[in-house]
DNA sequence: ATTAGCATCCTTTTT
DNA sequence: GGATGCTAAT
């Protein structure tokens, strides 16, 4: 077996080591003292399992950073004897800054600090050839993956219009989520894709990643828990050398995060995991809230440590959130105090349209800008970003300087792809994804006839798409002008490949740009964002630069998706998804949308049921914990949904609220827009009676009534609801009630028809004009 | 082989 | 209302 490299260069002192006495005999270190009881637990119970509960704002990070710098500053292990997980590429970097703040340069050492894909990647590649693969295997992205998907259908016979490829990849990732390799797939999921292919297509997707020499996001994990289970030694190796592991965000682990987890913790089992079950927001991609629910069944003798002194946020926001999240059942249990103030109360307004919402929210801002309050301090939080154009939109038209964060990235735009599609060619051959991307970028007259014919013979022979037009131009297959194109660009990926040791990586990027005529592509090419795509271009060989080679470059590039490079000074508010500010802390918290629909979104109501408001409520939670001294929430009665007007109801997480802690505003100037909606709202007097008041009740109904068709079977009639929980009424329009095949029902766009079948959500209608579509139950009305 | 025009899908959230 | 992907026309 492979033995690991010494990383002797990394210092640290030995357990009885003069300095380690040194600096336990000078009694409690300094760091300490900065904690309150709780944290300073969460930081001194080294040995065996934890489990550390920590509440929005309750110091988590400090209390993680500082248990590293305490095992640092004991001599109880070496920098890279610790291994530190975490969820997010930005939580990671987070980390090191911290613990960087707290030791100094002994962060650099920590080189099991990561994401469980980083790491895991990490591992991989030491080991590549005991799973089938070579140490350069790409990684693809989801785009990568859907394409591969794609061709496997083709080759299949199977129409990707019926089983698109995107949703195939959908059940594969959910199943590499759960730990399953295509063997372990449930016959019954198996089943239900594509009459029962779907296990034997994941199977195909699998050997077909192999010959590609490529694996995508699932399979890190996926294929470094087969390389610890068949590689027993080499599993040990890692539980020898992990004295210390953390975890972080531990309420948003999956299936296969947890069994890799828990391998790899089995040796030393000092393993502290971080978490709040109250912030689980992942289930969706496989976040499982049931891993830190179960920890002490998990890992027998766990301690468990609560943080709930918050320091972040005043009094009546806190209470707010509190009482939002006590509606869910299902929780682990905490109890938020602070000793700060009150502080102003949670503020809850009405208004017409997400027009009037943008405009609103934006005359707030600019209110509190003239008060001399710090745009950087101020986010809005939405739940979809669709919901960010509205505000984008307005800002721009009255000045206000934003920031849209985890808007469309750096790596994932168009020119940057194309260009690392370029470099993958060149440090990994066999990359057929990455080198039918650029074959004909720019045009050379390598078209579908020629890259039909490049997939047969690869195909045939077995080899990688490269390989074979390097054959296929010595042969007579291919007419004279394509093969003359393909020939030299064979030969000019020949020549770039024989540079990679003698050019920077930077230099060599630039020159494939350059020859390969990519750059001179977009200067030709007159469309208005064609000088930004240079100057991305630009941006991204500069990135470049600070790596030490091509490969790890790529390697970066393919786990940490993202660049922000804008390092200008303005003061900019932020607009994010409420999934993007986990985390995150501002005096000023916007919360718009909140209508039933959006807010709970009615597709995760409609597809997880009671998991899914939960998990909903819980958004809501973080969203409401965000806000350190201002937290407005804002619903609109009407929005624009797939680009048509439609009257919506408050969100039931309103009433989720204590009306003690929540103050009614009036949005500024509305009435000047003739909004006679929001008047209602001014009329409700919420101090001294829930939402549930007859006011309540008429400004709902109002919605309603706004919804042009009054009470039809549009929605379906107060008191026979199809599924009720705690009182909430789970599906607006829950299809197994409402439509059954040989219905007649009405289409907003393709107007009426008869449900020819049901499943689940989905309902099969012929119509009778547009013939026969799926469509989403919910677009539909009964007719 | 390339392009323009048309149809269709969609809209969470991310490693 | 907008992007993406396909078909039909050049």
């Amino acid at each position: 077996m492979k033995s690991l490299p010494p990383e002797i260069e990394d210092y640290a002192p030995e357990s009885g080591s003069l300095a380690a006495r040194a600096a336990a005999s000078a009694g409690r270190p300094r760091y300490l003292d900065a904690l309150n009881p709780e944290q300073r637990a969460a930081v001194e119970t080294l040995d065996g399992p934890v489990l550390v509960l920590a509440g929005a704002g309750t110091g988590k990070t400090r209390a993680l950073t500082t248990r590293i710098a305490h095992i640092l500053a004991l001599g109880k292990a070496r920098a890279y004897e610790i291994l530190a997980v975490t969820f997010t590429n930005k939580a990671s970097r987070e980390m090191r800054e911290r613990v960087e703040a707290l030791v100094g340069e002994g962060a650099q050492a920590m080189q099991w600090l990561g994401t469980f894909h980083a790491i895991s990647a990490k591992i991989l590649r030491r080991h590549a050839e005991l799973v089938g693969l070579k140490p350069n295997f790409s990684i693809l992205d989801t785009d990568d993956q859907i394409r591969l998907l794609k061709q496997v259908l083709q080759a299949e016979n199977i129409d990707d219009k019926r089983w698109p490829a995107r949703a195939l990849a959908m059940r594969i990732d959910g199943w590499k989520n759960r730990g399953l390799a295509p063997a372990q797939v449930p016959a019954a999921e198996a089943e239900s894709f594509a009459n029962g292919k779907g296990a034997a297509l994941y199977a195909l997707y699998q050997e077909r990643l192999k010959v590609l020499n490529a694996v995508d996001f699932g399979d890190l994990l996926m294929e470094s828990l087969r390389l610890f289970r068949e590689n027993p030694d080499v599993l040990a190796d890692y539980q020898r050398r992990f004295k210390y592991i953390l975890v972080d965000e531990y309420q948003d682990t999956n299936v296969a995060q947890y069994l890799w987890l828990r391998l790899i913790s089995q040796g030393r089992r000092n393993v502290c995991c971080v978490g709040d079950d109250d912030q689980s927001v992942y289930g969706w991609r496989g976040a499982e809230v049931e891993n830190i629910l179960r920890f002490e069944q998990d890992f027998p003798g766990a301690k468990i440590i609560r943080l709930e002194r918050n320091y972040r946020s005043t009094g009546h926001i806190l209470a707010a959130a509190s009482h939002l999240i006590s509606h869910n059942e299902g929780r682990l249990g905490k109890t938020l105090f602070t000793d700060g103030d009150d502080g102003d109360k949670p503020t809850l307004t009405g208004v017409w349209d997400s027009q009037e919402e943008a405009r609103a929210i934006g005359e707030d801002i600019e209110q509190l800008g003239r008060k001399g309050h710090s745009l950087e301090e101020i986010a809005i939080l939405v739940r979809a970003s669709f919901q960010m154009r509205e505000f984008e939109e307005r800002f721009v038209e009255i000045g206000l300087p934003y920031r849209v964060i985890g808007g469309p990235r750096f790596y994932e735009r168009l020119e940057i792809r194309d260009a690392l599609a370029y470099l993958r060619c060149v440090a990994q051959p066999a990359d057929d994804l990455a080198f039918e991307r650029i074959v004909n970028t720019p045009k050379r007259g390598l078209g579908d006839a020629t890259l039909q014919l490049l997939h047969e013979y690869a195909r045939r022979e077995r080899v990688p798409l490269m390989q074979a037009a390097r054959f296929l131009t010595e042969s007579e297959e291919l007419k004279p002008k394509p093969r003359g194109a393909l020939r030299s660009l064979i030969g000019d990926f020949d020549r770039w490949r024989t540079l990679i040791d003698a050019k920077p990586q930077h230099e060599l990027a630039e020159l494939v740009l350059d020859e390969s005529g990519y750059t001179e592509m977009w200067r030709q090419d007159k469309t208005p964002e064609s000088a930004g795509r240079l100057d991305n271009l630009k941006e991204l060989v500069r990135a470049m630069e600070a790596f030490p080679d091509l490969a790890a470059f790529l390697e970066h590039v393919s786990l940490v998706m993202e660049a922000d490079s804008a390092t200008d000074q303005q003061q900019r508010v932020s607009i994010m998804t409420l999934h993007g500010a986990k985390g995150l802390e501002f005096e000023t918290v916007y919360l718009p949308g909140w209508e039933e629909g959006l807010f709970p979104s009615q597709r995760t109501l409609d597809e997880q049921g009671r998991a899914g408001l939960e998990e909903e409520r819980r958004l809501a939670y973080v969203g409401l914990t965000r806000a350190k001294r201002r937290a407005k929430i804002f619903f609109a009665s009407n929005r624009r949904i797939h680009g048509l007007w439609q009257p919506t109801v408050p969100s039931r997480f309103i009433d989720n609220l204590p009306s003690g802690n929540v103050e009614v505003v009036e949005a500024p100037s509305a009435s000047q827009y003739g909004s006679y909606g929001v008047s209602r709202f001014a009329n409700l007097d919420a101090y001294d009676s829930d939402y549930a008041t007859p006011g309540w009740k008429r400004a709902k109904a109002g919605a309603d009534f706004a919804r042009g068709e009054p009470m039809r079977e549009s929605r379906p009639s107060r008191g026979k609801q199809p599924t009720t929980i705690e009182g909430e009424v789970l599906a607006r329009s829950s299809a197994a009630a409402r439509h059954k095949a040989g219905a007649r029902v009405f289409h907003l766009k393709f107007g009426p028809g008869t449900v020819a079948a049901v499943d689940g959500n989905k309902l099969t209608v012929d119509f009778d004009k547009a013939g026969r579509k799926m469509v989403l139950e919910s677009f539909v009305q009964a007719g």
